[in-house]
RNA sequence: GGGAGUUUAGCUCAGUUGGUUCAGAGCACCUCGUUUACACCGAGGGGGUCGGGGGUUCGAAUCCCUCAACUCCCACCA
């Protein structure tokens, strides 16, 4: 029998196998059933340029554990997979490959380079999904949705041209975040602010028709060639005589005006600041305000346009440090000192972004926020862990309206159609058709060839916030989405919580007036054992797939867990793994033991009896936490809690007390009964380790194709009598003494010694023959027999074993003295309380009737210790 | 500059409404062990004045104040 089972656990094959056996089965698919209660995950669609990382491992375990156990709970669980087109990532990827191919972008017609995309999707795109199947993952595969997908794209459309009737989307010419290299316009969230360290350059301007001098303080000298005012603070005396007098911009010698605004500063710098209303958020504010020119001397990709008048072509931070020696020159720049600063770069190009005023279309957020916002704080979504619902709040209640207009190609098109001269007339609609019948309504005369279509296409996340409802093609089939719509769990990470989390539910209001799932669960960050965030150019993130061939994916994935409360960075270590490997290893193990064992018709021991109804009792009620810990979404405490449920005490307690002696075999009864618990086990663990339960499961007895622990039920948590496990934790005291006692005395395990207790037996009566067993003695229920010995005790009982001849005596004085001494400590403590009459009079009665019963045991204990040292002096 | 959070054993974290001498778990560590499931193991063991200080209380890891350190989010200071 044994034969068959090599004593180390082999996943690599186990779990391919059962993989492709799940698939096979059809067992991930899921269709409505009004029968039953759905259970609905949509995955958070990983770029379809990406690669597996250990953040994604995380975060699929969580949700494949999540799915699971809804399974098992009898749900019809639905977990739906997918990929997101990343626009502005994708097109990235797609113009290097060219570019090494020697082609260029711009030499594309925008069908053509679509072509080259699409083809490289097919190539390369989808690689992570096949990783997460080693991962075990168990989505629906034919559910797979592509954010470009034809119905998908269409319900981008929609909604857009949905919000712009509701007149929720408006085209705006607003300073935005340019990105340079990638030639776009990207959103607030997108842009990643850092201390850097810079230089602040003094530059002085001449005051027009003086020999007076005016000092300014930048760090962007560049930008002085778009300078159109100085500005001063209106009660800074010490410029006050300037105002209304023009200064000349250096180099250029622009004559501009210096104006007053309470905007300034005093303080920083020299109190003077320069404005470039086209180049500077703020200074745009000030230049409305104040009725300035704004003059734009950057080219898109960032180079010197012909406004700047010198320097043009040059990249601007080239400019910036050519612009240097020109300011010598003509005398202007005083003196340039080292200065930190925030430097906001682009999240997907790292370039340093730049402050652009363009035409661009936006979202009007506010009305969108107000129903989101309530969802959370009422409590209809819930976050866990909760503390984000804070960061939440924060950001929408100061929401900002969302550039979505993006200048690439790779994305969702703008449905907008321009006609006449310029770009001030235009039109939204679905199609081209749709267009010119619209476009007609304005002007008669327009045929289809004067209507151009808007190039730019849309921020990712316009399409991703539908995810929830498109997934299901929910705008145009109403079947899928009303059985799964709300979802029930979205498992993500907190860096994502505005561009993604917040939008869903702002979409989820607006289009199905629903909230789009129940729970969301923020996982942590992976870090380096350093603390360090993992990334490519550190080179500090371990290859998942390597990690899974070294310690199996049941492995990575209780490692992973056993050390990520929600909401907590993990500080990765690949021994967290091989902790997880250990534990399959050992379960696999246990397997072994119990299949070994010769099994006969014959009468239940009494040692098995009373272990088998301990153990029920144990598991019943660690079940009981485990239960609420689900409801929780404490995962890492059910995962511990399986974790020494199973090692330690079904394997190191329980299935040691029932192992036949060697030669000898087991009870028919208990044997059943061992298997019936340890299949129990094993479907509690499934949704955590889905493979090793599933080969035990098989393992165990004889079962067909569709018998397997993955459609297993949950086991329903029933009653369990605390007093058992009360008084097997009391043999269990027992015996780790005696073991202590022969660990101290140098006896062997197979000595069979005699232990004395006088008095009662109760508090482990039930198990004294388990004892007998695991700690090789003759238990005795007498009195302690004179002569040396040595003693323990346990609750109140005091235990003896006679060791004629290898008793110290000065040393079990020596240990019975440091226990008196700390019993009357203890008493002490307590009969101060006791006797403290403000205690007695403010205690709740058992706070005061469990002193009483400590004053009393302790009395005892104390009594005995006495009693043992008299006999021992 | 504003806000949130964290601080308990070497590491990662539990510790519910203040009440057992309550300071706990896993890992790591130390000692012993070739016992016929497993050395990816077993048995035993050491280790923390709960960030510092003050206060409330009969009683504080738990409540209040204060200081310190760290983390994250938000914000237009050139």
């Amino acid at each position: 029998m044994m034969s068959d089972l090599s004593s180390k656990y082999d996943p690599a094959e186990v779990e391919g196998k059962w993989y492709q056996h799940w698939m096979n089965s059809g067992f991930f698919k899921s269709q409505p059933d009004s029968n039953k209660e759905p259970f609905t995950i949509v995955i958070p669609p990983p770029n379809v340029t990406g690669v597996l990382h250990m953040g994604h491992m995380l975060n699929n375990t969580i949700q494949d554990i999540l799915i699971r156990k809804a399974r098992l709970d009898g749900k019809n669980a639905c977990w739906v997979p997918g990929m997101d087109h990343a626009s502005i990532a994708t097109e990235a990827k797609v113009v290097k490959r060219l570019r090494e191919k020697g082609i260029k972008k711009s030499d594309l017609s925008r069908e053509d380079f679509l072509a080259h995309a699409w083809e490289w999707k097919e190539e390369f795109g989808g690689v992570i999904l096949e990783q997460l199947k080693k991962l075990g993952a168990s989505c629906d595969w034919d559910r797979t949705r592509f954010t470009m997908d034809e119905k998908y794209y269409e319900s981008v459309i929609d909604t857009f041209i949905h919000l712009y009737e509701k007149d929720l989307i408006y085209r705006g010419y607003r300073m935005v975040n340019w990105d340079p290299e990638a030639l776009t316009a990207v959103s607030d969230e997108e842009v990643i602010y850092t201390e850097e360290q810079s230089k602040l350059y003094h530059v002085r301007y001449q005051i027009e028709d003086s020999d007076e001098f005016v000092t300014i303080a930048t760090t962007r000298p560049e930008t002085i060639l778009g300078d159109t005012a100085i500005c001063i603070h209106p009660k800074d005396e010490r410029y006050l005589h300037l105002h209304g007098k023009r200064a000349l911009v250096p180099i250029v010698n622009r004559s501009i005006p210096i104006i007053l605004d309470d905007y300034v500063d005093r303080e920083f710098g020299t109190g003077c600041l320069k404005v470039t209303p086209a180049h500077d958020v703020n200074d745009h504010e000030l230049g409305q305000k104040h009725g300035l020119e704004s003059i734009d001397i950057l080219n898109a990709n960032g180079t010197l346009s012909e406004a700047a008048e010198v320097l043009i072509g040059e990249d601007r931070f080239d400019a910036r440090k050519k612009i240097k020696p020109m300011l010598e020159e003509v005398g202007a720049l005083i003196k340039v000192e080292d200065y930190q600063n925030k430097v906001g770069r682009s999240e997907r190009t790292n370039s340093i972004i730049e402050p652009r005023l363009s035409k661009q279309w936006f979202v009007k957020m506010q009305p969108l926020a107000e129903p989101a916002l309530a969802a959370v704080e009422s409590g209809d979504i819930r976050f866990h862990p909760n503390k984000f619902k804070n960061t939440y709040r924060h950001w929408m209640t100061n929401i900002k309206d969302w550039c979505i207009s993006r200048q690439l190609w790779w994305g969702h098109r703008i449905p907008a159609f321009y006609f006449g001269e310029g770009n001030d007339h235009f039109v939204v609609a679905k199609s081209a058709e749709e267009a010119l019948k619209k476009a007609r309504e304005i002007d008669p005369s327009l045929a289809m060839s004067d209507l151009r279509q808007d190039e730019d296409v849309m921020d990712t996340w316009f399409s991703s916030w539908l995810w929830p409802i498109s997934v299901f093609d929910g705008f145009y089939n109403r079947d899928d989405l009303n059985y799964y719509y709300p979802t029930s769990d979205l498992v993500t990470g907190p860096d994502i919580i505005f561009f993604w989390v917040a939008r869903m539910i702002m979409a989820g209001y607006e289009f199905e007036k629903k909230r789009p799932f129940e729970n969301v669960y923020f996982t942590g960050i992976i870090r380096d054992k350093q603390g360090r965030k993992m990334s490519k150019s550190l080179g500090n993130s371990p290859d998942p797939i390597e990690l899974i061939e070294k310690y199996s994916a049941d492995g990575v994935r209780l490692g992973l867990l056993m050390t990520a409360p929600a909401g907590n960075d993990i500080p990765f270590d690949d021994a967290i793994c091989e902790q997880g490997r250990n534990f399959a290893n050992k379960i696999w193990n246990a397997l072994r033991l119990i299949k070994s064992w010769k099994v006969e018709d014959k009468p239940v021991d009494v040692v098995n009896e009373k272990a088998l109804s301990w153990l029920q009792h144990r598991i019943n009620k660690e079940q009981v936490s485990i239960d609420a810990n689900y409801s929780k979404y404490r995962l890492n405490d059910v995962a511990m809690s399986l974790y020494k449920l199973i090692w330690d005490e079904f394997c190191s307690w329980y299935l040691e007390a029932i192992k036949p002696a060697y030669g000898e075999s087991i009870d028919q009864q208990t044997y059943d009964a061992t298997i019936f618990q340890l299949e129990k086990l094993m479907t509690m663990l499934h949704p955590i380790m889905p493979f090793i339960t599933e080969e035990v499961w098989h393992n165990l007895r004889e079962r067909n194709n569709v018998d397997c622990v993955f459609l297993a039920e949950w086991p329903e948590a029933t009653s369990y009598e605390e007093l058992s496990i009360l008084s097997f934790g009391n043999a269990k005291q027992i015996i780790s003494e005696v073991r202590s006692i022969r660990a101290q005395k140098n006896l062997s395990p197979r000595e069979t010694l005699d232990v004395y207790q006088p008095g009662d037996e109760g508090a482990y009566k039930d198990f004294s023959t388990i004892i007998q067993k695991l700690a090789n003695v003759n238990l005795k229920n007498a009195e302690i027999p004179e002569g040396p010995n040595a003693s323990f005790i346990v609750g109140t009982m005091e235990f003896s074993v006679p060791l004629e001849g290898l008793i110290d005596a000065s040393a079990e004085v020596a240990k019975l003295e440091e226990e008196l001494n700390y019993q009357e400590g203890f008493m002490k403590s307590v009969s101060k309380k006791l006797a403290n009459e403000r205690f007695m009079n403010n205690a709740p009665a058992q706070v005061v009737d469990a002193e009483r019963k400590k004053m009393a045991d302790a009395e005892s204990r104390i009594a005995s210790i006495k009693e043992k040292l008299s006999t021992l002096k």
